[in-house]
DNA sequence: TATTGACAAAATGACGAAATTTGTCAAGCT
DNA sequence: AGCTTGACAAATTTCGTCATTTTGTCAATA
């Protein structure tokens, strides 16, 4: 939480941020130069260098914020008492399914999420290990509230969730349009509700 | 059937195939020449050109033929009355997780998988469809045997299956340790399972 | 103190020459 | 005949070099 809450609040670093977001979706990593992104961030280019290391580190802090948000906006959606399948797929909705229209939208996002795969390998795999914690224990509270305990009927709240995940990865790659994500997404939900019921 | 079985049946063929999986494992597409090709499978360059029209077709011959075979054997091992559950993760290690450990075992086996992506898509599309619809085939057998009408359960066969893949391919990419493949492919099996249960 | 213009070092791009690889012969072997 | 081969031109890749761009870090400035 502190290690995220205190690079988000400088002002100056959020605009840099936002600046090179938009750059890097529109011309890709490798084709943006610092220039690009004092320009977009409307200072001049050594002043980058008082806010960030260099170009990998502003790509890395832009994937933290975003993923960072993600998370938090799950974790919101998923508070409340509504049904699980509800609440679950609200969560998806605004956190997963958001963020994947975002980058396909644009021209580089492909190229953006391959560089995830590299650059901020290690924050991907932080942010999977976070968001699978909170699902499963969603799943691991509703299983509670219907009495059924998990382990004794051979299933585990993180191989759901870690399941969940794999789906919408999967459904992700599969299917363009958002409402058949959408869609997909619920019968996963479903499914896994169906799992877990006595 | 016919059009996999004609080229299958050519011994020549079959060297060529052998020999080139072996070369591209260990120098990956780019870097390996027909030359070393046609030294893998003993015969002359332009021998080669006889049997294949280029280097791109023989890569697409070997994931045909890779692919071709592990839906084969998936499918044998689904034949059979023993439990549900017992079938379907025998046909999952036998095909999907042994095809997993020759290419991770490999120097360029993920290169290779790129490549599926790329020079292959349409194969490895059309895998994905015989997989999915077989896999969907025997879930809704399971339900059938149970008496459950899946549909009116608000769950489909085909999203079920597809989940099932996703998930696999998502493990995969996840999990390193075979025998830890296994077991939470295992976990994803028994989930389906309870899912369709009545 | 935050920002800038300027500068050296490093990275990238361009481009022609050299070398390798490819695809296709006609000739040779069984 | 049928299959294989060495040889050859075309295409592609690699290499070495140099010009340009980009990066990261100053001291100077407002």
């Amino acid at each position: 939480m502190d290690q995220a809450a205190i690079p988000e609040i400088d002002p100056k670093r959020a605009r840099v941020l936002e600046g090179a977001a938009r750059v890097f979706l529109n011309y890709g990593f490798a084709r943006t130069t610092m220039d690009d992104i004092a320009r977009a961030a409307e200072m001049s280019r050594p002043a980058l260098y008082c806010l960030f290391r260099n170009k990998t580190d502003i790509f890395r802090a832009i994937a933290l914020s975003m993923l960072d948000q993600t998370v938090e906006t799950m974790r919101r959606e998923l508070e409340g008492d509504r049904p699980f399948a509800e609440r679950m797929m609200a969560a998806i909705d605004k956190s997963f399914i958001a963020m994947t229209s975002l980058v396909n939208g644009s021209a580089h996002g492909a190229e953006l999420l391959d560089m995830k795969n590299s650059l901020a390998r290690d924050i991907v795999i932080s942010w999977r290990g976070e968001t699978s914690a909170l699902l499963a224990g969603e799943i691991r509270k509703e299983a509670l509230r219907l009495g059924v305990d998990l382990p004794s009927q051979g299933l585990s709240a993180e191989g759901l969730a870690d399941l969940l995940l794999d789906g919408l990865e999967g459904l992700k790659g599969r299917i363009a349009a958002v409402d058949l994500q959408r869609e997909a997404a619920r019968a996963i939900v479903h499914a896994i509700e169906r799992a877990i019921r006595p």
